[in-house]
RNA sequence: GGAGAGAUGGCCGAGUCCGGUUGAAGGCGCACGACUCGAAAUCGUGUAUCCCUCACGGGAUCGUGGGUUCGAAUCCCACUCUCUCCGCCA
């Protein structure tokens, strides 16, 4: 959500937004409600000042023994002026907000404008490897090696899921260690494991809702959601909180299962481990100072390139312009892991700013020390990674002509030292 | 799922029966100042958030949402959450 003051003063910035990320929301009909909310606020306000008034006056009287009969006439009917404004007020207020809630976060100005096309490569990492034979994309690998079921699991579930079995199990807990291990280790997270059921006002607080309702699992009994990204529990953890300046910087890394309904998204890049209902991914998560954010944003991002140079898997890294980004990013990276045997780069992680936006839809501030006003941090995230097209990078990259699989080597002592799985 | 207790400012905690100068006592914490060579201790002062307004100022908020009333932290209703006990259960 922006701050309606800033949108008041910089319309055009607001409306340039809208349209470079592809959003419809009517910024003129904000402006209408918007003052016709205020206008309606200050005669309220003048009301119930009326009231206040009175009524210690009201109070007095009373306290003296004295009649009090004519103030409280007068007041009924305030009141019931009060009660009529108040009406419309909360109406208005209501679809205010309701329009803010549609607008966009503003893309920063480093971020391409335009769809797709205008993806820009930052940087590429490591050899892509020479077969001399033809690489064999990873569902073949998988099922050949019986590490990978995907049978077994529509059977259980429906199409888009996985089984893994056996030392293909094993070696998805593996990466899920290797990389936790890693952000706590090295990199300076605290790693936190949170609910997997989150509510209606956190995946409001992290900007899921209201667009993206029909993206997500939702259990109509308790009115819960899936998680679909480690991003909406733990943001969250901190909503409605005012948080001191020495608690930040706070980063956190959690693995959780991450749960999407994919409607809508068929097409190709859905075979095997590309597009699931359900995966698992270790995720990067920080609240900072407004000054830090963008050097921050730098700073995840390398962290979660960090997995992919120690598993030796190469990749390259894009700046996502307008369009493909989300709503509520202000300046997102994919890191794009290369697969032989698909021939392909495959989304790993997206690293995001949010800057303020998602701080003040779940309303999560700092003070500064010796400052009386408070701000609103600046959230940030980014996967770290997400395990199924890792996995797929892997066993792609990592095949031999037998169809066998080498483990890389920092992933060896996760696997009580197994190197190939055969 | 059943029974009971509770939800008040950064934290603890009064106030709720008997509605009215209570945005809320007291304590802790924190900030600033005094004292001190410095510190501890002590003393003094200050210390919720949000909204409208250029400002003066005004309004709202005592878990959430409704209701009663001239007036609600205080009364009524519904809901949510927490704790204790019982039941059930991975």
């Amino acid at each position: 959500m922006l701050d309606p003051r800033f949108i008041r003063e910089n319309p055009d910035l607001v409306k340039k937004a809208i349209q470079d990320k592809g959003e419809k929301t009517d910024l003129d009909q904000f402006f209408r409600l918007d003052q016709e909310w205020r206008d309606l606020l200050k005669k309220g306000d003048a009301f119930k000042h009326e009231r206040n008034q009175v009524s210690k006056e009201i109070a007095l009287l009373k306290k003296e023994g004295k009649e009090a009969e004519g103030g409280i006439q007068q007041m009924r009917e305030v009141s019931e002026k009060i009660q009529a404004l108040d009406g419309k007020i909360k109406e208005l207020e209501e679809k205010r907000v309701e329009i803010l809630t549609w607008i966009p976060n503003i893309p920063h100005p480093s971020v391409p404008v335009g769809g797709e096309k205008e993806t820009k490569v930052i940087r590429e990492w490591g050899e892509k490897g020479k077969f001399d034979f033809e690489p064999l994309p990873h569902w073949e690998l998988g099922e050949s090696l019986g590490i990978l079921d995907f049978k077994s699991a529509s059977k259980v579930a429906g199409a888009h899921f996985t089984t893994y079995k056996g030392l293909g199990a094993r070696l998805e807990r593996s990466l899920i260690n290797f990389m936790l291990n890693l952000h706590t280790q090295k990199h300076g997270y605290i790693e936190v494991f949170p609910p997997f059921l989150i509510n209606r006002p956190s995946m409001f607080g992290t900007g899921q809702l209201p667009k993206l309702e029909e993206d997500m699992y939702h259990l109509e009994l308790d009115d819960l959601f899936l998680d679909p990204t480690a991003e909406c529990p733990v943001t969250n953890l901190h909503r409605e909180e005012i948080l001191k300046e020495e608690d930040l910087p706070v980063r956190y890394t959690a693995y959780t299962a991450c749960f999407r309904r994919e409607a809508g998204s068929y097409g190709k890049e859905t075979r095997g481990l590309l597009r699931v209902h359900q995966f698992n991914k270790v995720e990067l998560l920080q609240l900072t100072f407004p000054e830090k954010s963008e050097e921050t944003l730098e700073k995840i991002l390398r962290d979660a390139e960090e997995v992919l140079k120690l598993l030796k898997l190469p990749y390259r890294v894009v700046l996502l312009p307008t369009r493909e980004m989300s709503f509520a990013s202000n300046k997102t990276y994919d890191i794009e892991v290369w697969a032989p045997g698909v021939k392909k780069y495959l989304e790993v992680s997206s690293v995001s700013n949010f800057t303020d936006f998602q701080a003040r839809r779940a309303n999560i501030r700092f003070r500064r020390r010796r400052a009386t006003a408070t701000e609103f941090v600046h959230t940030l995230n980014g996967s770290g990674l997400a395990t199924p097209r890792t996995y797929a990078a892997l066993l792609e990259t990592y095949q031999e002509k037998d169809g066998s699989v080498v483990i890389p080597e920092v992933l060896r002592p996760y696997m009580d030292g197994v190197e190939k799985i055969e």
